[in-house]
Order: C-alpha cells, then structure tokens, then sequence
DNA sequence: CCTAGAAATGACAACGTTGTCAAAAGACAA
DNA sequence: TTGTCTTTTGACAACGTTGTCATTTCTAGG
C-alpha cells in the first residue's frame, strides 16, 4: 500500500480510501490509485484490516461438521456457502468425526483466525465452552441437532415428527410387526428419531417389542449385520424403520442378501441418491438439508448485522417420498 | 496480551514465548502466564500474529473445488484436511460451479486472506493469473484437471488409461457397438476420457461411429435423455460407456424405463456409492479421490516446506470394478 | 567473594492496515 | 477580494502480535 501511495503521489490513507470505496474520494484521484495498485499487482491484505478496524471483522465464518464428504453434511456446507458469498465472506469447514475434543479444536482454530461467525453440527454435550465465544462477539448457530448447557439459535428437523408419520405409513400398509434400526444414542438427532418410533406404537396401540429394537449402529456394516439378525427372528418383523442414511444402505443390502427386498418393507429417514433405481425403490422420510444450512446462515447473518432477539429454534420440516419399499404388504 | 503480562506481571514478549512455546524460558514464569492467560481466558490472535511474523504464514490453505457438495469433491476435501489437520492448517473451501469468473473471485478471495496454499480443480481455461500468487510465495497445486498457461504440480487420474480399459473390457464381452456419453467437452478430463474411447476402439481395429458418441451431458437429466436417443436407434448399440458419475445415474435410468437394464451392457467412469445394490450392479472404472486429495496435499505442504525442484504431475491409477452391467453379452 | 559466560527476560519497533482529527483546497456569496 | 462553509486529502497513532537486540539474572569456576 505504501508503494502504491508513493507510485500515485498520494498518502496511503488515500490508497485505503480508494480500496474500500470510501466516499468523498475524487474521480482523478482514484483513477491514479487504481492505476498505480493495477501496475504494481497490489492485493489488499484482509488479515491487516480486519487487525485495525473497529468491528474487527474477518469475513470469514467456521462451520464445524460431522464430516465434510458426508453427503447430508456437504449439503449443510454447500448451502450455507451460497448465503455467504452473496456476502463475501469466505467460509472455513471442518470434520468434528462425533469426536467431541476435534469439535473443541476445530472452534479453537477457528476462533484463534478471528471467524465471525460459527455454524456446529455438534458432536460434543457440553457447549458451555463457547459461552468465551459468544463473549468475544462471534454468532454461534447450531444445526441439526440442539446444542448442550449453552443458549443460541438452532436449526433442526423435526425428526420425531418425521419417523411418526414413517412408522404410520408402514402401520397403514397393515404391519405390526415393525423393527427399528438407528445409529449411536449419544447423537441426539438418533433419540429424537427412536422416540418417535416409540411414540407411535403408543399413538397406534401397538405394542412396543424391544427385541425388534437395534441402536448405536454406526455405519454400514454394523447396520447390515444387525440387520441380519433381526431378519433371523421368529417371528419376524416385517417391516423395518431405519434412522439415518448408511443405516437404511446397510439394511437394504442385508434384505437383499437374505432374498427378503420384496417381502419385508422398509422406510429410511433421510433420502439417499438412486434410491429411486433400486428395486425396489426406497421410501424414505427426507430432509431439507439445504433449507437447513440457508436457514442457518441466514440466522447468523442476522445476528452479525445486530439483531439481538431471543435465539430461537428453527424447525425444518421433513417430506415422505413413496418409491415402493414402504409399500410392501405384510 | 497485554492484560495477561500484567496480570502475570511479566512483559509481554514474555506471554508471547510462551503462548508460542519458543525454548529458553523458566518453567515458574511459564506457569504464571499459563494461569494468568487461564483466568482472563486469553485467546491467541492468529491474525496478528500472522501479519508480524517473518515468513507471513496464516496455518490456512484455500481449495477451490468445483462443488462442495459433489461427492468426488467433497472425498478430495476431507483427504485434504485429514492432512492439512496433522499440521494444524485449517482449510478454506469454495465452490466454483465451473465458472471461470468464480474460480477467479474466490482465488482473489483466499489470496486476501493471505493463505499460504492454494489446490485447485480448475474450472477455468488461462491460469497465468495465477502468476501474482506464486511470486507472493504461495504454493499451488492443482488436481483432477491440469492447468492451462501456468506450470505447477498437478495431481490426475489416469483418465485415458481408464477409458481404455473399461472400453476393452466391454469389446471382450463381444461388443462393437460401443457408445460414448460424456460431459461437458470444455471439462478437460471429459475431454481426456473421449480420447481414450477413440484411441480403444482404433486398438481393437472398431470402427468409430460418431452417431454412438454423445458430448456436454452436464447432469442426470441431460444423459438421460440422450440415453434415450441412442437406444432408440437402429441397430441400436449393445453396450454404453458414460464417462462421468451423473452421466451413469442418467444413462441407468433410461436403461430401466426401456427395460433394456438386462440386455445393454453399460461401464461407467467414477464409482457410485449404492451401484452394487441395482439390479445388474454397475461396474465402473472407479477413482481414488481419497489419493489423489492426499498427495495434493502433500504435494502442498512439501513445496511450503521448502522444495524447490521442478514441478511435476502425479497420475493416481483407476480401478475396474466389475458388478454386472459391464458383464453382459450383446 | 568476584568474574565470565550462559540463560532468561524485557523494551521497542515493525507487520499492513484504518480511525481520528487536522490541514489544504475548492465553492460560493457578499 | 474576503470570509465561510464544504469537500478532499494527509499525518499519525493504533490494532495484537513477534523479531531484534539490550539488559538483567543466574551458574559455575577461581
């Protein structure tokens, strides 16, 4: 900047003027700066700015994610990307793993860079730690699942509500018998999910059998195995609700593999891509994840440009998509 | 910084050895800047110190990828981090949407935020702008797509290579009429991947039919229509090469709503997740993104550490995965 | 006890910006 | 022309650190 000054014969408050489009700056005097930073490939130093200026902002933002290739979370980050451009602000992500000490680092780096703002998919119970944060002034929202000991606005999906209407649609199609299959009971998202199963037994007077009950399935494969055992019951089930993506993957295949695809039935919360080609086709209970990181961000922005409301939850809302599993008869 | 030092009643050079632990200070005064630092609970300003710093660096690197939420890219992103997180660098990501403009906002975006690393998946045709960056000290590596007008370390897949062996593996099922459905010609490895269906099909002394080639089917839609087209011709052809992942979803589709699933073969270039779940599985010449975002990153961080030799390309090798589609006989 | 050398600590400037306030230049009326 | 008011420009300090170098405090040998 001081070169440029000097090149266009001007004082760097000058140059500082024409970089950030301050008004009261003349014509001839801006073209001579911009010539003079175009001739020398100046690039403004953001780090020095947002160091001196009073806000102290860095326009930038830390989202902190289960996983960024997990397909449901890259539609978080890719949405609320899109919000924050329109700003310029640029956007940093990382993976968390369900690892609480890697969330605590990730907010640690991010903060130490001075982020703006920060966007949890929490994997960690206690967010008290955040309280310095917030206290610094950085916009805290948390998706997908509530925060833990800590206030701040949430964005979520009404996953009971969702496995509600799921396990209805299987009891409608005439099942009684109607397993459930979530992934680890420490993520809060998957006890919402088996609450509502457990829910809607109640609701349908079905008795709950907690034999046709597997939790903490983590991953394709445990799901699959799980999946095998329940299928060696007897009775039994004969349909089955599954609570997150990899779970419904995992039991696909394992119906397949025992010849059961066409006469078990089968719901999964969360869509999967081809779900549709399979055969037969999924029928799952979807999310919204791109209205969830829109949202999210939106709230946030509000938040940066003052809003200091009540924080408040935001609920997302699920759609029933019918391909042909969920319609299985009994 | 200050408040810790007088708290701790030390300078503040002091608090800045330890908060950097540089060697040659007492363990007793270390301890009352720690506990000082404790109490006020002092958060270590990485800008700052980034801007003061002799060799400038911010511990943050910048990928520009054609879409976070692609799966092929976010698998690049999470190996970049994976590696990045060993070295404590946090990772800028954004999104291009193969739009050159884009590509260029968000480099001029990173290099503001003086990362110390850039990886790329181009989007763009003319790199040289890119010439600013270097001379800044910035290490660049580019992946998936080579870079144009600008020399650096690349990171590719073999996509010719690949090609060809799919291609054959269709012709030794028996099949000479092979079509090619590709994505857009401007994508260099879409490019890649075309010539190595002409050069197989010049190998097996196949005549090449340029009514079997369809070129720029950018998303499902597009490729599934254009599936259509060709299984509607007559002779229509016996087998399908797609060359990108949309591309196969698409082109399966078409295959499932003419019933021809079972009776044209189909290989396709990149792996989906699910594909050996339908009904034939596809088999696919499959990447490593987990590879190649690897050695980007390594790559990276060896240049950033000091490697100066000339730059180099990386080619990570394909792996054929047979399931079905790619097996049957015309 | 003193002294030389090593180890620990501190004072101060500087990194590249922007906020504050003062000075210079221009516009306009009398 | 002068005086007043407005617009444009500039000087300088400060943001929170770390590099440099000077100073103080230890340690060990005589």
């Amino acid at each position: 900047m001081r070169e440029v000054a000097a090149l266009a014969k001007v004082s760097i408050k000058s140059v500082s003027r024409v970089v950030n489009r301050e008004p009261g700056v003349s014509p001839a005097l801006a073209r001579r700066v911009m010539s003079a930073a175009e001739r020398l490939d100046y690039r403004h130093n953001l780090t020095a700015s947002s160091l001196r200026r009073s806000d102290g902002r860095s326009a930038t933002i830390g989202v902190v994610l289960e996983d960024v290739s997990n397909p449901f979370a890259s539609a978080l980050h890719r949405s609320i990307e899109d919000v924050a451009v329109e700003r310029g602000v640029l956007v940093l992500a990382g993976s968390s793993d369900e690892d609480e000490s890697r969330e605590r680092r990730l907010v640690r780096a991010f903060a130490s860079r001075r982020v703006d703002g920060l966007i949890i998919q929490p994997a960690s119970h206690d967010h008290s730690y955040l309280l310095t944060e917030r206290r610094a002034g950085t916009a805290i929202v948390f998706v997908d699942r509530p925060p833990s000991f800590f206030d701040a606005d949430t964005v979520l999906t009404d996953n009971a509500a969702g496995v509600r209407r799921g396990v209805k649609h299987l009891a409608s199609h005439g099942h009684k018998r109607i397993a459930f299959l979530g992934d680890l009971h420490t993520i809060s998202t998957a006890a919402e999910r088996f609450r509502g199963y457990k829910d809607e037994l109640a609701a349908l007077r079905i008795p709950f059998d907690e034999r046709l009950v597997r939790l903490d399935l983590h991953g394709i494969e445990k799901a699959e195995a799980a999946t095998a055992a329940l299928l060696a019951l007897k009775p039994r089930p004969t349909a089955l609700f599954t609570g997150q993506n990899l779970v419904t993957i995992g039991a696909f295949r394992a119906l397949r593999r025992a010849g059961l695809h066409t006469k078990v039935a089968l719901v999964g919360f969360d869509d999967i891509l081809l779900a549709d080609l399979l055969e037969p086709g999924i029928t799952v209970i979807a999310q919204d994840p791109g209205a969830i990181g829109r949202t999210a961000a939106e709230v946030m922005f509000r938040r940066l440009d003052g809003d200091r409301s009540p924080s408040q939850q935001h609920i997302v809302v699920t759609k029933m998509i019918t391909r042909g599993s969920g319609e299985i008869a009994p």
